[in-house]
DNA sequence: AGCACGCCGACT
DNA sequence: GTCGGCGTGCTC
């Protein structure tokens, strides 16, 4: 007889709770995956615990047995249970979802033909990595490994270890990647595993190969064009311990290493860390709370670093390390801003005379667009003046209201306001909603360029046919095309060395979008553009247009005053409460029927201002800036205070109670740590 | 999340 | 008279 004959199972769906089933006549062991009789269906589960007793609050008889294992041995083990009820506690999600989002799913979709056609062609633009192991390091690079690799030495196996979260710190081609390398070649040799994540699209073929070449077998990948299959048996390598070094985008932060000894996080700022459905987890938290359980190093690197990394450097709670030469030489490349204040075209009579000289000298031209204004914002074109919601300091935006007529609607705190006839700075009549989108723009380029070859990127052009993508960047770095037009993705063909001028057509469009990290991105991205320009032809421009030239994000970043610009946007965020200096937590009611998800979402707000404590606060409830997503009518609340703990333990008896009377046709997510509040 | 049960409107 | 809408409740 079995010893412990029940077994606590874990389903996929929103119920935070197992269930007890009976193991019959099947070897089931925790950390196995099996189908379960559930209602009137059949679904799978996963084994969470194996016990000696039923429990007592329910009648032994109705208990139902096993379907059929799917798996032979188990796929987690206590730790990966540990790390989903951590999930499921703090990201406000069922243990069955937790559980479901850390381990790869059983039944795989079959790879598309086309897709596995992409993967081999992976376009290879990005020479930022060395293949081989330099013979030399620089002294920064060698000091930085030596206090990653002692850091974790001598101290005994602590709960919190302050010393063991560092930042590297560098500037594109300074030799981060090399650093985070020997780093991890250290550990492994010292018989400690090592977790490598890397944003979405970063993880092409180059850094795989790289990884492969200098790991060899002890690596395993994740990337989101592996199936399942592949992907569980990537997972199986990794529980098995043949894997050594497992190197993926956000969900890799889940892989079931042992003995973990060091963490890396590169390009810590991006936003592909952060999950968008549920459970909405950061990989960047997951990992703090993995290498604070594990005892190992955790060490992040961007050359732009998120404005809260910033904050922990400063405080010393987060140990820099800094790379401050750019290793390959290369200049800096001069930075121009033009001012578009007035400008009839948004081409500058400069950005097209400086195209023309450089198309002129052989050389390439590109063209950037840095977010595609899909929000209308009012704003005077003669004066710059932009509309601010007085309470939220974050961008007005056009609200189309029932009678016909328009409002200004401020997406943080629902207030509205008629907007003005005229510029309230001014008195210009010019003054109103606009916006503008990549396809304008080329219309533009090519009305002034008839002569010029021009290509355009961005998601909708490239959407649903990755090989455009593909091609477009060959024929571009084969010289066919002399202006290349884009959006964020045009980034990595800054290496190409026929490039000679980048413009940014309009560096402040993602400042309007009403999100209060809007300029850090904004900044973010610049920086990258001046940065990676760099790196081509000596000579290389840069023409930054804006209708904002003194706005911090962009002065700063053109003027690679990185430090500057940090200690402008704390001292913003200080003065608005916005975070690093309180925790946000955010909630988003989305219904077919408006009215259901306005009811619902002011339902909750009653439920948590009942319960709210002195220091915090409720943003709302007011429409999401994306007001209808597909069909979707969405409606939201922030919860906002200094720290997370008191609101995230009213966000927990507040969903209590909202759950106890809930329409069914309302669906609510519930987001801690919101990244963007769209 | 599914899926069934159950109670009110307009239809062959 | 039935078919079918969706509100409510449950799933070991």
């Amino acid at each position: 007889m079995n010893e412990f004959p029940y077994i606590d199972v874990a389903f996929d769906i929103p119920i935070n709770q197992t269930f007890t089933y009976l193991k019959g006549d099947f070897d089931a062991k925790t950390g196995m995956r099996a189908k379960f009789p559930f209602g009137k269906r059949e679904i799978s589960g996963y084994i969470l615990a194996e016990k000696a007793e039923a429990p007592q609050n329910i009648d032994a008889a109705q208990l139902k047995t096993i379907k059929k294992l799917i798996d032979k041995t188990p796929v987690f083990g206590q730790e990966e249970i540990d790390l989903a009820y951590w999930l499921s506690d703090f990201y406000l999600c069922s243990i069955g979802e937790a559980i479901s989002a850390m381990i790869p799913h059983a039944q795989g979709r079959k790879k598309a033909a086309d897709e596995a056609e992409e993967e081999e062609t992976a376009i290879d633009v990005d020479d930022d990595i060395a293949t081989t192991r330099p013979e030399h390091l620089s002294d920064e690079q060698q000091a930085a490994i030596e206090v990653l690799c002692n850091a974790g030495r001598g101290s005994p196996a602590p709960t919190k270890r302050p010393d063991g979260a560092f930042y590297l710190y560098g500037i594109t081609g300074s030799g981060k990647t090399e650093v985070f390398l020997q780093a991890a070649e250290r550990y492994i040799a010292a018989g400690k595993t090592v977790l490598y994540l890397v944003p979405e699209i970063s993880l092409t073929h180059q850094t795989e190969d790289l990884l492969n070449k200098r790991f060899g077998n002890l690596v395993a990948t994740a990337h989101s064009a592996l199936t399942n299959a592949e992907r569980m048996a990537q997972w199986k390598k990794i529980l098995s311990g043949e894997a050594k070094i497992v190197a993926g985008p956000r969900t890799a932060v889940f892989a079931p290493l042992k003995n973990l000894g060091l963490i890396i996080i590169d390009e810590e700022q991006d936003g592909s860390y952060k999950s968008n459905n549920t459970p909405r987890y950061h990989a960047r938290q997951v990992a703090m709370h993995r290498a604070q359980k594990a005892g190992a190093v955790l060490v992040m690197g961007s050359a732009t670093p998120s404005v809260e990394s910033w904050k922990l450097m400063q405080e010393g709670r987060i140990k820099c390390l800094s790379l401050s030469k750019r290793l390959a030489g290369g200049d800096t490349p001069q930075v121009y801003i033009k001012n578009m204040l007035g400008e009839g075209s948004p081409l500058s009579s400069e950005l097209k005379n400086e195209i023309i000289k450089t198309v002129g000298q052989g050389k390439q031209v590109i063209l950037f667009l840095n977010r595609r204004g899909f929000n209308y914002f009012y704003h005077c074109p003669q004066c710059g003046y932009e509309m601010l919601c007085k309470h939220c300091s974050v961008p007005m935006t056009y609200h189309k209201h029932n009678n016909g007529g328009g409002l200004s609607l401020c997406h943080y705190c629902g207030y509205t306001e008629q907007p003005p006839h005229v510029c309230p700075q001014c008195g210009s009549l010019e003054a109103g909603f606009t916006g503008f989108g990549t396809e304008m723009i080329e219309e533009e380029v090519k009305k002034s360029f008839p002569q010029f070859r021009i290509g355009r990127l961005d998601t909708d052009s490239v959407r649903g046919n990755k090989k455009i993508l593909k091609n477009t960047l060959l024929a571009f770095k084969k010289g066919e095309i002399d202006i290349l037009l884009g959006t964020q993705m045009v980034a990595k063909g800054l290496n190409f060395p026929g490039v000679a001028l980048v413009g940014v057509i309009s560096a402040d469009t993602g400042l309007h979008l009403p999100d209060f990290r809007a300029a850090e991105r904004t900044f973010g991205l610049l920086v990258q553009v001046a940065g990676r320009a760099g790196r081509f032809a000596k000579g290389g421009k840069v023409i930054v247009q804006t209708l904002r030239p003194s706005e911090p994000a962009i002065a700063f970043a053109c003027n690679l005053s990185i430090a500057e610009y940090y200690s402008h946007e704390l001292k913003i965020r200080e003065m608005q409460g916005f975070p690093p200096y309180s925790r946000l937590i955010r909630f988003v009611a989305r219904s077919a029927d408006r009215e259901r998800a306005k009811a619902a979402i002011i339902r909750l707000g009653r439920l948590l201002t009942a319960g709210i404590s002195a220091n915090a606060e409720l943003l709302g409830p007011a429409e999401c800036p994306i007001a209808k997503i597909a069909g979707n009518y969405r409606m939201q609340i922030i919860l906002r205070a200094p720290s997370l703990a008191p609101i995230h333990r009213l966000t927990k008896t507040a969903l209590q109670e909202f759950g106890k009377t809930k329409d069914a046709q309302v669906y609510l997510e519930v987001d801690i740590d919101p990244v963007n509040a769209l």
